[in-house]
DNA sequence: GCACAATAGTTGCTAGATCAACTATTTGGA
DNA sequence: TCCAAATAGTTGATCTAGCAACTATTGTGC
């Protein structure tokens, strides 16, 4: 039951770039989400299901939605209750496996995406994407994504 | 109410950086988390109390407490009750402004502070810190440094 | 010196998330 | 073939966070 040995300790800049990082995240989503929902009325969660939806050519079970938006099966369940009641998105059964529900994207949710999606882009560029250098953004990206190999799935 | 005029478009490699921040984040705090309630017994936050209160010298006011581990007042008088009753910090009145209550470190919370740091200090290190270089370290912090001085209030 | 605004902290209410348990279905050996 | 294990989704219970409202105190402009 003993963590395993370190290899090496963790230095000053490590941690100092992780506090950057955990405070950075902190600020800006915060800002994100209360820019997203005054300028358009859309919770920073309902636009991600909508976008992941898009992404994936406007349907998804409810199982790989989950994972796509970082939520779990239960969380998801009532986000998209919520959802639906709003008419952005519908249930649709699985016909080759009865246990499985599509979320389908619907007009309205697209409406809405296409709405909302300048809105965020500006929210990102103004607070994030114009304070970075696009070497900077390659830096960021591959660190991340190998950070990620790491400790995804 | 027109959101201002955006001076450059956010562009794709702004957004993939955006990307791999989010979910980077998102599932390194999951794990950091899962494996500091698992190995040391506490969540989280309490952590960044304790944490905090420990930079400070073992002292400080709610609200400045508050605005160090990202919480609301509320959210705060409520994790600190949490936290008190585990005997791990402690309130206290403050003499020259009657409004006021210190937070207190207790030797208890000293206790666990140095119990947990080593054990979340090690997964940092695990999951994030090992697959950064120095200069990568350098970078990020750079460049979430700036961010922050533009959305901090 | 006094009224009025601002600030510190707590509390009631509610929204949203998780876990564990449950139902229904599918899968994969023996 | 058939039964046990795995998987999909929902539901109940619970926990934590925020907002708005409240009390108490401090600061400020006249």
């Amino acid at each position: 039951m003993a963590r395993p040995r370190k290899v090496q300790e963790l230095d000053e800049p490590h941690l100092e770039a992780w506090r950057s990082f955990l405070r950075a995240h902190a600020r800006l989503t915060e800002v994100l989400e209360h820019e997203l929902s005054r300028d358009a009325g859309l919770p920073l969660v309902w636009y991600d299901v909508l976008i992941q939806l898009h992404h994936a050519g406007g349907r998804l079970r409810m199982h790989d939605l989950a994972r796509a938006v970082l939520l779990s099966r239960a969380g998801l369940t009532r986000l998209v209750d919520r959802i639906s009641a709003d008419g952005l998105v519908e249930r649709e059964p699985c016909p080759d496996d009865r246990r499985g529900t599509f979320v389908l994207l619907t007009a309205k949710g697209i409406a809405r995406l296409e709405e909302a999606r300048p809105v965020h882009h500006d929210g990102i560029q103004e607070h994030f994407g114009r304070h970075v250098s696009l070497r900077e953004a390659a830096t960021l990206r591959r660190v991340f994504d190998r950070v990620l190999r790491q400790v995804e799935p």
